[in-house]
DNA sequence: CGCCCAATTGAACTGCATCAAGATTCGTGG
DNA sequence: CCACGAATCTTGATGCAGTTCAATTGGGCG
């Protein structure tokens, strides 16, 4: 146990994402670094606090009675999550990326700013809208397609979400596993359909965690 | 075209379910009835609208390019639908039974309210949290499970949420194409699936869109 | 009563899971 | 800096759940 869960972090530097939220939302926050697959939050834990993602990557996830661990949803920077009607959480938020860096807020004192402030009030609102679409996207994968279109698809969200422009490809902050369980297939059905876009000339594999993505 | 889209209904005889909601919220509203597969909004359509559905049923689909109708979400008495963070509707909503009908509120003047009633904002924000948790849980369950256990899953959940206490078992509203499309699979392995869980005695077929819950 | 759509059943095929065995990569400590 | 061990990733072979195509039955409504 390097890092306690949940290692406050100093407020000086903040990364550009925290940048473009309300000020007054902001200042509710604090700072924690996670280590990969450690817990932000679990099942049954009490709702009282909200998270944003500011770096790095986490996932929700539920742990099922096979012991395996089925990802209902993945959050990349900016995303809000932990929002809840429950009283405690039905799901876990776990990092999958190491050094996942994620802002945390009081929920009684968000909700208390969002009652007297309109614009704290519309952004949560957008924030749990857009969790909402990503998940209705994620269904209309997992459901209608074929493997290898689930991972191209995939591929390109990271892309759209991930792309820095540097142009070394992009680098993808999460395991063959966590990409199987967010699709709903198997990991070496991952493996088969990396190799046949690559085969394609869809993408090209840099290494193991990096791709280039060719054309669409 | 017997029925005019979305004919307005007179608010006499107002049904249990909106009683349930604020008074202030549900004065911005007025009813409309809709035919079995008759759009309540289309993609590209503005979402200057929200929704709820008081009787019947209807659900979030999107047409696929080889003309196939993909289902994302159902919407059954007491579901608020229709909101979202864009301009224009990414995905359609259509009545799924006869006669299904909707209350319709001015998306101007819910949000109006919402920043300044406080109530009225968190009875929106429990609704979309609510919209969000269905969506996870039906994610986990077109993910994760058989094709059987998905259809008796889904039947549970409509027997939850439709259960009138009559005792003459549970009337669908909906085919079995509609249920395929919901799950995500054929409609055949749908119907497969209702002898199988009869001839387990799990549920007792009354008639084609009659069905009885015996054992969980 | 007869038509039409919905529901059901059957048979052959296929994509993906599963099991198994290597190949690479990465982290860790010497 | 290198070497070792443990993950992670990749590839192959087999079996099966569910799709697809096709035909038949059944119910509801004019």
């Amino acid at each position: 146990m390097v890092d306690a869960p949940g290692t406050p972090i100093a407020l000086h530097r903040l990364p550009e994402v925290l940048t473009a939220e309300p000020a007054r939302l902001r200042a509710l926050s604090h700072l924690r670094r996670f280590r990969r697959e450690q817990d932000i939050y679990v099942q049954e834990e009490r709702t009282d606090t909200w998270y944003r993602v500011v770096s790095g990557a986490a996932c929700k996830y539920l742990m099922r009675t096979d012991g395996r661990r089925q990802l209902v949803d993945i959050y990349l920077p900016g995303d809000l999550f932990g929002f809840t009607a429950r009283l405690l959480h039905r799901f876990a938020v776990q990092a999958v990326a190491e050094g996942t860096l994620i802002a945390c807020y009081p929920r009684h004192r968000v909700e208390a700013l969002a009652e007297e402030d309109a614009e704290t009030a519309l952004e949560i609102r957008i924030q749990i809208v857009e969790a909402l679409e990503r998940l209705q996207e994620q269904l209309l994968v997992t459901t209608t397609m074929t493997a290898q279109e689930k991972v191209r698809e995939f591929l390109f969200y990271f892309h759209r979400r991930l792309s820095t422009g540097t142009g070394n490809g992009l680098a993808l902050p999460i395991s063959r596993y966590d990409i199987a369980d967010i699709l709903g297939i198997s990991a070496e059905t991952v493996c088969r359909a990396f190799t046949d876009l690559q085969e394609r000339g869809v993408i090209s594999l840099l290494g193991p965690r990096r791709i280039r993505i060719n054309r669409r």
